[in-house]
DNA sequence: CGCGGGTTTGAATGAGTTCAATCACGGTGG
DNA sequence: CCACCGTGATTGAACTCATTCAAACCCGCG
């Protein structure tokens, strides 16, 4: 519950009543282990999810094996808000760390933001924030290089969890194996590992089990064009 | 106001009430010659718009001059819809061909909405859709071959025309340029003319001052792993 | 110790780009 | 009517970025 409050906090004023409004909605809490299906590809879509914990993929693997990740989920992201009508997925969403999620029926979900003005307004929001993260992910694989993908990435999700993270150091550790990133950017592991080892050498981020850590965000945005505005999280702060 | 009805129409029943609340809807028609902006980067939006008329295409442009389009805007096809908040476009939007569009400020769509559910749905359908599209497209440009990717390409915009078009034939023109190909696809101008020239050559186009002509969809389809069900055309006719 | 998953490195290959020249075609003006 | 342009499409050759295949490596874990 707090990421995604911390999350939507970032656009409205959210005070107790709304913030109840959510907490009362009936939910179940679910788990899964890394690897684990939550959305299988053909399944009705009958309720939204949020993120509580961990890290999530949506994606679509083609007949012959290839994978592309559509984009990465974290703490605090809700899905499929737009898959609200009758429809099967095209996607499978499966988590890769151990994921904590809250699922909601849709139904209730809509009746819950139907008198309260400004959750109706945040959870526009969030999906203002969704597609723009698609639109960027088409820029950057469509028109960037391996190594200004890669940084951009990086750079996303740096910022995406600083957002819902409390500690805003600058370096943020990023538990990610890299053939999530490759599918991410379109790119093969190969690739990507050395991709990586040449931000590695240029200063950039340092690389260790538990993850990738960014050394120079300013440095690394400016040389890959990276522009957080798309993210939309120059908004109000959350005053519960 | 033909196309647009005829896209929902494919969603919902729409029923002549509705009809009207869409028609009576107080909204400005402009038009635009090919090349002009429709959006600018960095614009307040405060209007969705309908293509009445024509193409256009959602894009951005790096420091360097690469561009890619995010996505073709066809008529019948709504945007910013999701903007309907004080936001600034962080993308640019340009007519293709002569464009007629319809602009409606956003408050008024959402009171026209607000009462008539079967409108409210249609035009959720219509954003999960654009989502939809957008997935694609990352799916596309992430892992398929320049070949498979100008193939499925040329297939969504096949038959997303023909959902609003009447004529139901099997080979569509297309009247674009191959820069806005390359440009959507994320590939060269060069490489999209030697790809497409293999496309003929194999007998699945053929291509003339008028556009592009699909010869064997079906043939075309298998082999780039084409299916059509994102677009979410399978839903109930118009019956007005 | 030995196994296994993820990462790294090298060498060969390949898909797509770049540069540059040519072509096709419709429009314009003499 | 024809020469001239300009834009978009095509072709060839050299080049580059990224892939593929294969081997080595690292490291945590039973």
């Amino acid at each position: 519950m707090k990421h995604l409050v911390a999350r939507i906090g970032h656009y409205v004023d959210i005070g107790l009543d709304e913030f109840h409004g959510l907490n009362d909605l009936t939910h179940r809490i679910e788990t899964r282990r890394p690897g684990e299906d939550i959305v299988r590809v053909g399944e009705d879509v009958d309720s939204i999810f949020v993120i509580e914990s961990g890290w999530a993929i949506r994606f679509r693997i083609l007949d012959d094996g290839r994978r592309q990740i559509i984009n990465f989920m974290l703490p605090g992201d809700c899905f499929d808000m737009m898959g609200m009508v009758k429809a099967k997925s095209d996607h499978a969403v499966t988590a890769v760390t151990e994921v904590v999620l809250r699922r909601v029926a849709t139904n209730d979900f809509l009746s819950a933001i139907y008198n309260r003005p400004s959750l109706a307004t945040a959870f526009w929001w969030v999906s203002v924030q969704e597609e723009a993260i698609l639109r960027e992910q088409i820029i950057r694989i469509g028109r960037r290089s391996a190594k200004e993908r890669l940084a951009h990435m990086l750079l996303e999700l740096n910022r995406r969890l600083a957002a819902v993270e409390e500690t805003q150091t600058d370096t943020i550790k990023l538990p990610i194996p890299q053939a999530l990133l490759a599918d991410a950017l379109g790119l093969s592991i190969v690739h990507v590992s050395r991709t990586l080892s040449k931000l590695r050498e240029e200063g950039y981020v340092a690389t260790h089990s538990a993850g990738i850590d960014i050394l120079d965000r300013q440095g690394m945005a400016n040389m890959c064009d990276f522009k957080s505005n798309y993210l939309h999280l120059d908004k109000l702060k959350l005053n519960l």
